[in-house]
DNA sequence: AGGTGGACCCGAACGC
DNA sequence: TGCGTTCGGGTCCACC
């Protein structure tokens, strides 16, 4: 599933090929992907503009034009760019869109389920889309632990739900949310509310971490899960269901949490706030 | 207002 | 083997 890893990976691999080229032509194949907008409208909208510059926004990849012009692009679950060099790709049932650059090269759009979205916005439109929508990047300077504290204090929500709202954290899907409770050692049913000074800023450190790590795995392919030369999962918690704990060696316990698959393990992520993370010998207590 | 649960999709995984 | 059923995931929206 993309979340901001994902998206990020792919906006490093096709910002070369797109930035400075002019879209000759764009074929929009299902019109769901524009919805409520007219599919040949959109097209003819994007036609002949150049790329300005590719950027990301949580899950949002954002094409800006030279001309005050973004198309906001959101995977969702199953949606994929890819560039065709040689010109579009053999044919594929989950084809959904076609762009055709000024070098005869493709970028393909193929999205399974359909969720995707591709949406047209003068710079004003979109800035005021995202900004709704959105709290701070995860990895800029605004994700301060006082942020996040804000957004927690005072709610009884499980504190993974409350990190799964992108205007928390932009960007952080169900993988990465499970990721970065393991990682802090906190339990995703915890409410929100509870979470003590220490935690909340362990909370925040251990969201950059597993966003580090999956851009990190980024070249690894989409969908397949994550995986490394040995064919073993990278991830710490999500999918490992009944699998040892890497920490303590309990096995994986999976929840549904707000309507989510959730995996934790159920001792280094207690159900009840601890004095510490750290791990010391009993001597020095 | 905050929280919850269903709708949207459709392939994969599961159950009989 | 083959069929029907369930699941999941991000976001929006209706409802409590």
């Amino acid at each position: 599933m993309p979340e901001l890893p994902e998206v990020e990976t792919v906006r490093r691999r096709l910002a070369p090929v797109l930035v400075g080229r002019r879209l000759d032509r764009v074929a929009i194949g299902d019109p769901r992907l524009v919805r409520p907008r007219d599919p040949a409208e959109a097209a003819a909208e994007l036609e002949g503009e150049t790329v300005a510059a590719l950027e990301r926004r949580g899950k949002y990849l954002v094409v800006r034009f030279e001309r005050d012009l973004v198309l906001l692009i959101h995977l969702r679950m199953t949606g994929s760019l890819q560039h065709a060099p040689g010109g579009r790709l053999e044919d594929d049932p989950h084809l959904r869109a076609v762009v055709t650059l000024d070098d005869r090269s493709d970028v393909i759009y193929r999205d399974v389920r359909r969720f995707g979205t591709w949406e047209p916005f003068d710079a004003a439109g979109a800035a005021a889309h995202l900004a709704v929508r959105l709290g701070p990047e995860p990895l800029g300077r605004a994700f301060t632990p006082s942020f996040l504290s804000s957004r927690l204090d005072g709610r009884s929500t499980p504190v993974k739900a409350a990190i799964l709202d992108q205007r928390t954290v932009a960007g952080l899907g169900n993988i990465y949310a499970d990721e970065a409770l393991w990682h802090a050692g906190i339990h995703p049913l915890r409410p929100a509310g509870e979470l003590r000074r220490d935690e909340s800023k362990a909370l925040r450190d251990a969201v950059r971490e597993a966003l580090l790590r999956g851009i990190g795995w980024g070249g690894t392919d989409l969908g397949d899960g994550v995986i490394d030369a040995a064919g073993v999962s990278e991830l710490k918690a999500y999918g490992r269901g009944g699998e040892p704990c890497e920490r303590c060696g309990t096995p994986i316990a999976r929840a549904v949490v707000s309507g989510r698959g959730t995996w934790f393990c159920p001792r280094c992520q207690g159900r009840t706030a601890r004095r510490s993370r750290s791990v010391l010998p009993r001597s020095h207590l």
